[in-house]
Order: structure tokens, then sequence, then C-alpha cells
RNA sequence: GCCCAGGUGGCGGAAUUGGUAGACGCGCAGGUUUCAGGUACCUGUGGCCGCAAGGCCGUGGAAGUUCGAGUCUUCUCCUGGGCACCA
């Protein structure tokens, strides 16, 4: 049996595409403009099947898009600092330049094999001195308009490789590579203020409209505004009576449970924690233990809750008698709020814990509205839902809500406090010492301070020549990149060192997608013209961090005059994980799926000793895991179409996609069948020009209502992101085409439109043969020139249909019945059926329901 | 710990607004073709009972609303993503 030529035929019409320049796009006033871009990137050395999910995704809207009449925008580029080019720079001694270039060059060949509809003229690295001058110039902008500035903040510290770890590199509490226990340790660093805009990044989520909801959710919980107040308390030592000379500031947002509080809390580095800690050994020890946790807020709040008495007390502002203790505790963050905080046990549960942990009092302030308050306890849970105030002096028998306002009133009066609003998010602290990142294009200077580097002498270039045996920043040990002479007043000054955060580099690269070869940052023009992104793919990883960067940035660059919008983002979609089954050999060592070998029984053993195999459960393809499938040998073997086809095929697009062999090749029957469909049909196909033919048998009929059918169907499912319904329904006419009976006109004519109609449907999804199949059909025009075909509504609609009956809700029968037919017909034939009668067993029915054109339920 | 998702046959999944659960595919079984393997094609395939007709059960678990629940509500279990220096 012949074979569909994959090999030749991809690599042909690729060629094709790219000397037509069929993807090359401009400004186009004729056509309305669509921007298509999937989430770039980062050069790693090869791709993986994750890349490959989801650039078909966007390869298919592109080509959808394109088809259906948008001057279509789909760039690429490549996401290219970070820390794995240092890591390969110190482990095998290549530079990271070359390291990161060379995979480019790799993934470059490698997404190309995929045929993708990329307009290649535009592709950036972000690398690259033309990308990150321009990042430098945005910077200065943000510097002088106040969005950008620098303060100290806390980092992981190897005490031992003398470096700044990231929260992914300390692993229980040690540096990864050292072994170190590592330190906390405050340095000065550059933040951009996305606090500026919490108001706005939350407010605006309402309108992204085309955003999972899911990821909207997550933003604004992310962002976190809580209304709440400020609540000052003295302090005193608790023996000897002296009092604090500074009051406690603490932040709450149940500041009407005050009359409940029976502790307070410091975090470990509130700076008052830290001048006890000057006078008691153990309260410093207490807080160096903390330390010990790191910086990451999940190790912090998923730890052991403990705190250690100060000895100091906190006194009641509205009752002189009593004075509760101060705690430092580890699980008070010092970066939301004040970095204190008062507990009430009562209406707290990790307050709670606490208290019960330390014997500290619990005092119900708020009961449920039923309750009688002189018997409402709390046993071993909070109560923190609303009800009335009770205990709580002026507040006694208030709402909620209404205790907040009054307490708010009475903090302000007496001078106490006040109510206000915060957030949980934070400003975006950018610094990284390390080489490999954009450098931040500022000189310190003794006598002037910070000077900007002057625009005119950007890019501040990362040196070549630089060092990776020493532990610690390369650009701080550089014999001289750092040391230059003050811009303002020519004394001898220091660069900085520190380079961007390399979220910075992708939270506007799709900005510079419009005009990448522009002397500005930005092209007003282009970024008008093509801005904002109609559709962004990407991994549900990113759904908080970069997104929120990107959509800070965009504000950002419009403040300094860059961009004149405010979401870059209008669609979104975010994208499942590709997985896959994990192995172990008999040492546990993890094994790649091509060492394996299953047995019929189901169980696995190592393909070269037959020695046993323990299968582990699917997790998303990663290389520590070995669990990965390498898409170029897929490519190899199947064909890009094929890959593509069982990506988009079975599994819908958001959820996680578990690889299988059994699936590709599952794929690789459909394209062949496909082809082999035009290349050797079951009958007769009409010519190219034919005209319909005046009647249409049964058959005929109702095969072309299928195609129209299945033209509305998939056309509606690819605007929705339902790739695999939409393969599902390609699939159903192709199978109905192949079972066309016989070499009659009608059924030729339809038979050429069926087969046309597919061949234009599954388009976007395996463009190569679909090429093919169109040429083969006798047309001499690029498939993806030619306009998306168009369902006749007439044609939609079924004038027979068959509804369910039911008995109690049971289906005991159909019955095919006229479209809209009237009730009292349906009535009587579903009466009728004898599945019903059986059902129905001799009683009247004491009810009929009958929902027009879906279903009848009889009730007895 | 906190925030956000997802759980439907042996497997991936389908099921406009609450209205015939299991489309389409994988796998499996039987058959045709073939020297054989593979390919291709045909038939069957949620579970249980039954010779059959047919019946009962069935969308992670428990309860509820409804003539009717995979879909709505409450509780619960499990799995995954994120938690600010991985990208």
């Amino acid at each position: 049996m012949s074979r569909y030529n994959f090999k030749e035929c991809e690599a042909r019409w690729q060629a094709v595409w790219a000397e037509r320049e069929t993807f090359r796009v401009g400004e186009d006033s004729e056509r309305p403009k669509y921007y298509v871009l999937e989430m770039f990137p980062y050069p790693s050395g090869r791709i993986h099947m994750g890349h490959v999910r989801n650039y078909t995704m966007g390869d298919v809207v592109a080509r959808y898009r394109r088809a259906t009449g948008y001057n279509v925008l789909h760039p690429m580029g490549w996401d290219a600092f970070g820390l794995p080019a240092e890591n390969a720079a110190m482990e095998r001694g290549i530079h990271p330049a070359e390291w990161t270039y060379s995979n480019i060059g790799t993934m470059r060949g490698q997404l190309k094999q995929m045929g993708l509809s990329i307009d290649w003229a535009r592709e950036i690295a972000t690398c690259h001195p033309g990308y990150y001058r321009h990042q430098q110039e945005l910077f200065l902008d943000f510097l002088d308009s106040g969005l950008a500035y620098r303060k100290e903040s806390w980092v992981n510290w190897d005490p031992v490789d003398h470096t700044v770890l990231a929260n992914e590199q300390v692993v229980d509490g040690r540096g990864w590579r050292s072994g170190a226990l590592i330190e906390r340790r405050k340095l000065a660093q550059w933040f951009l203020r996305t606090t500026a805009y919490s108001d706005e990044l939350l407010d605006a989520l309402a309108t992204l409209d085309r955003w999972p909801e899911r990821v909207r959710l997550m933003q604004e919980n992310w962002i976190g505004r809580s209304e709440g107040a400020y609540i000052r308390f003295a302090v005193s030592n608790g023996r000897t009576g002296t009092p604090l000379e500074a009051p406690l500031e603490v932040f709450t947002t149940r500041h009407d449970t005050l009359f409940g509080m029976t502790f307070c809390a410091l975090s470990p580095h509130h700076p008052l924690a830290a001048s006890l800690a000057g006078k008691d050994k153990k309260a410093a020890a207490f807080i160096a233990e903390c330390d010990r946790l790191g910086t990451s807020e999940a190790a912090i709040e998923a730890a052991e809750k403990v705190g250690y008495d100060t000895g100091f007390v906190v006194h009641h502002p509205f009752d002189s008698d009593r004075t509760v203790p101060l705690y430092i505790a580890n699980f008070v963050l010092m970066e939301y709020g004040t970095g204190a905080v008062f507990g009430c046990p009562a209406h707290d549960q990790r307050d709670l814990d606490f208290a019960r942990k330390y014997g500290l009092d619990v005092i119900p302030v708020v009961a449920p509205r039923k309750a009688d308050a002189a018997a409402f306890a709390i046993g071993d849970e909070a109560f923190v839902d609303d009800g009335v105030l009770i205990n709580s002096d002026f507040l006694d028998g208030l709402e909620v809500p209404a205790a907040k306002a009054r307490m708010a009133e009475r903090l302000a009066a007496d001078s106490l406090g006040e109510a206000t609003t915060v957030y949980r998010l934070r400003d975006w602290g950018i610094s990284r010492q390390r080489y490999w990142g954009c450098p931040i294009p500022v000189i310190h200077c003794e006598g002037c301070g910070i000077v900007p580097v002057p625009r005119a002498e950007l890019p501040v270039a990362l040196p070549d020549d630089v060092a990776f045996d020493k532990p610690g920043n390369p650009l701080d040990h550089h014999p001289t990149w750092k040391h230059v002479d003050c811009p303002q007043c020519g004394t001898k000054a220091r660069r900085e060192t520190d380079t961007m955060d390399t979220f910075v580099d992708s939270s506007w690269y799709f900005a510079r997608f419009c005009s990448p070869r522009a002397e500005q940052p930005t092209d007003r023009r282009q970024v008008d013209y093509w801005l904002p992104v109609d559709q962004y793919i990407g991994g549900i990883e990113h759904a908080i961090l970069h997104l929120l960067y990107s959509r800070f940035f965009t504000r950002a660059m419009r403040k300094c005059g860059h961009v004149s919008l405010d979401e870059p983002f209008a669609g979104l979609f975010t994208q499942g994980m590709v997985c896959h089954e994990t192995y172990r050999d008999q040492r546990g060592a993890w094994l790649f799926p091509d060492q394996i070998e299953r047995l019929p029984d189901g169980t696995a053993v190592k393909a070269d000793d037959h020695s046993r195999v323990s299968v582990g459960r699917s997790e998303s393809m990663s290389k520590s895991k070995r669990n990965v499938v390498d898409p170029e040998r897929i490519i190899e073997a199947f064909g890009a179409d094929t890959a593509r086809l069982f990506m988009l095929s079975d599994t819908p697009p958001e959820r996680d996609l578990e690889w299988t062999e059994a699936g590709i090749e599952g794929a690789w029957r459909y394209v062949n069948r496909l082809w082999r469909m035009v290349d050797q049909p079951a009958g007769a196909v009409a010519p190219r020009e034919a005209a319909r033919p005046d009647a249409l048998s049964g058959a005929a009929d109702q095969a072309w209502r299928l195609v129209h059918r299945t033209i509305h169907g998939v056309t509606d499912d690819l605007d929705k992101f339902r790739f695999n319904r939409a393969v599902a329904r390609i699939r159903e006419l192709t199978n109905l085409i192949g079972e066309l009976p016989g070499d009659g006109g009608d059924i030729a004519w339809v038979r050429r439109r069926g087969l046309e109609a597919a061949v234009q449907l599954i388009g976007p999804m395996m463009p190569h043969l679909a090429e093919e199949l169109w040429r083969s059909l006798g047309h001499e025009t690029l498939l993806a020139d030619v306009p998306w075909p168009a369902a006749d509504p007439a044609l939609l609609v079924e004038e027979t249909i068959t509804i369910g009956v039911q008995v109690n809700g049971k289906l005991r029968g159909t019955i095919d019945v006229p479209r809209d037919a009237d009730r009292e017909m349906v009535e009587s034939l579903a009466l009728a059926l004898d599945g019903v009668q059986r059902a129905m067993d001799g009683r009247p029915p004491r009810k009929v329901i009958v929902v027009p054109n879906k279903i009848v339920n009889v009730v007895v």
C-alpha cells in the first residue's frame, strides 16, 4: 500500500511558503489586523513537547484567522537571558552567549520543521544588544518618572558560594550547589513600582473578557486588595514597665475584633524585632532560626507556626488595664501590611492554633446572630463568620460591618489609627547579581549618587571576557568593566553590576515584535496598529507573574510614551502541560521512555538487560525525571503534521496531555487515511468546476448536509479553542465521505466538495498535508491563500429529529418527529411507545412534560 | 499553609441553556486480505443479570434542589498549577 511521503512533502511546502514569503506581514488598511502570539521559548537546547503543543495551537489560530480574512502577525523570538546559560558556563566552560546562540540555532531549525506560519523576519533574541539596549532605555525612562527606584530587601545568601540564590536553588534550607545553610541577607536592590498601578491592575481585570476566569481570579487574589485599619499600640517592657518611645503599628482587616486581642506578633524582620534582638540573645537566635526558612512564602506558610515571647507587652488602646504579650512569630510577613499583627484567637484559625500552643486567652467577641452571647465559647475552631459583637464595650450589639466602621471612627477620633486599604502586591525587585542578563544602566558616584548612563552611550553591553571560576557575580569580578568615570562630575565611579530579572525581558517583547528593528524601543505607528495582542497563548504556570508584569510594563510604557494602551493581551488562552509516565530502574535512577520495553502483561523492563523497571505516574515532562520524548525524533518518524494532529486531538487544549506512542500512531494512521482518500479515492470524484447537480439522492443529501454542519461546527470550535472537538468532527465527515456509495453524478460531486471541505478545515492543523491534497484536488492556488469555507445556514437545520422519551426520568425509548412538531402529536407518539407503556404499567400519566425538540418525560 | 483548577468506560475524551451519558479516537475481541508479521478493511465493545426480550446499576464520595442532574447547591476525598530570584 502506498504511503504519504511526508518527508519530501513537508520540506517542499515549507520551501514554497518561505520562497513566496507567504507569512511576511506589514500594515494593511484593507484587512483587519490580528496579532497571534505564543509565549516565546527559553533557548534551553532543543524544543520540547510543550513547545510543540503551544506553537501548534498558535499556528492553528494564525492560519485560521488568516483564512478568514485577517492581516495576521505571528512572530517568534527567544527569551534568551537566564540562569541555565550561566550554569552551562560553570559546568562545561562554554560562554553563555555561545551556548545560547547555538541553542537558538538548533531550536529555530526545529521550529521551522514544524511548518509554522511565522514571519521570521521579525525574530528577536532578548540577549542581543539590539534588544536590550531598548530595555535599558525603558529603564531610564522609568527611573525618570519614578517607576524605578532602589531600596533594601532580603535575599537568600549562600555563605560558601558568596552568591544570591533563587528560592528554587534553596533545598531544605541549604544551597543546592554548596550544601551550606543559607542565610537571609539585606541588599540594596532595584525595584519597579508595580504598586503604583495596584488599583488599575485590579480593576482592569474586569475588562479582560477574553481571559480565562481562573487567571483573572488568581491575579485578583495576588493583588489582594484588603480594606482594613492601621492601629497604633503602646508597648512597654513587661518586667520593668518602661515604655517604648515609638508605638507599634499593626494592620488588620478585623479591627472589629480588637477587644478579642490576646497577643501581638512581629515579623522576624520587623525593625522592632531587630532592636529587641540586639539586647536579647534568645530573640536573636529565634530570628536566625526563622531565617533558615529562606524567602519563599510557601516555605514560611507551610512551616510549623512558632513564636518567641519577647517579654514586652502591648497595651490595649481602649482598656488601660489590659496588656497582651508581644511575640516574634515566623508566620508574620514583613512584606504585607506593617509586618506586625494583633492576634484574636477566637476569630482567626491561625491565631487560635497559636494561642492554644502558647496557652494564651481566647476571648470571643463576635457571636452568631441567634447564639446565646453569654454561653458562646470557642472550641477547636475559630468563629470566622459575620455575627453580632459581644464583650466589646462600645461595639456590643453591632453587626460586624457596622462594628468595623464604628471602630475605625473611634481610632481616628482618638488618633490611635485609621481605616486604610492595603495590597498584597509588592513592588517588583528586578536586581539580579548575575552575568547573563540585561545590565542596569546606572553609575554609582560617590559625589553625585546614582547617575543614569547617558542615553547616547547605550547599550551598556555585557563584556565578553568573563570568568565563571570564582563564586559571585562575574560582572563584579571583571577587572575593568565596572570602573568608569562619572558622566556628571568626571571622577572615578562604579558601574552598577546588577542585571535585570529575565521577567523584564519578557514584559515588553510583544511590543518589540511590532517594529523589531526600530531605533526606539517602539515605533508608535506600528505598535498602535498591531497592539493589543489579539490572542496570547501559553502555559498556565505563567498565569500570575509574567502576565501581571507585562500588564504593569504596558502601563509604565504608556506613561513614558512608548505605547498608547493599558492592556497588552486582549485574549488569553492557557494551555495544559505535556505529561508522560516516569520510569526508574531497580536502583531508583530515572530512565528515558526509549530505554523501556513494555511487556504484554503491562509491566515494564529495561530494553537492554530486561531488568525490572518501576512505572511511576504520569507527570509533566522534565529533563530531571527523564520522562521526555524528543519532538525531533517524532517529526523524523511521522512528520510534523502527525505530531501537530496528535497535539490537537483527544485532549482539550487547556488540560494536561498524556503523551502516548499509541496516540501518535493513531494520528499517523489518520494522516495516511486522509491522503489515500484523495490519492486513491473510493469512487469517482467530480471535476473541480462541476456544478451542483439539480437533485441530490438521500446519501448525497445527507453527506452534503454533514459537510455544512462540519464547516459550521469546526469554525465554532476553532473560535472557542476546542481543537479536539474540531478534529473529531472532521473525522466524522471523512468517515462518511469514505462510506459514500458508488460513482453517481451527485455522489461524485458531493465526494469532491466533501474532500475539499475536509482539506480546508484540517488545513490550519496539518498545513503540509492539506496543501498537498489541495493541489492533488486540482487547485493551483496555495491553500494558505484560500478563504475559509462558509456553511449554508439552510443546510444546518434538520427537518426530522430524534428525541428521547422518559418515564419518571428514565429513558424508555425514542421517537422521530418533525422539527417543531406540535405538543399533542409528540405526546401521543411518546405514549404509544411499547417501552413507555411497559414502564407505565397501566398507571395513568400524572403529568407529561414535553420540551420541544428536546425530550418528553412522562410522570406516573 | 494560602490562592486557582480538574476528577465521566480498560485509556484520551464528547455531551449549546439542567433534557437520549459515552460522539470521535486509542486499546481490546472476532473476522477478511496476507506464506507470516505489519498494514488496510469489516463487525463488536460502560458494568452486572438474562438464551432472548428486556431489566438493574453507572459521570471521585456523601447529601440536597428538580418531572429530569455529568451539568445547580453544600460538605468531603484525590490529583495538578502558582506562591514573588526557574522560565
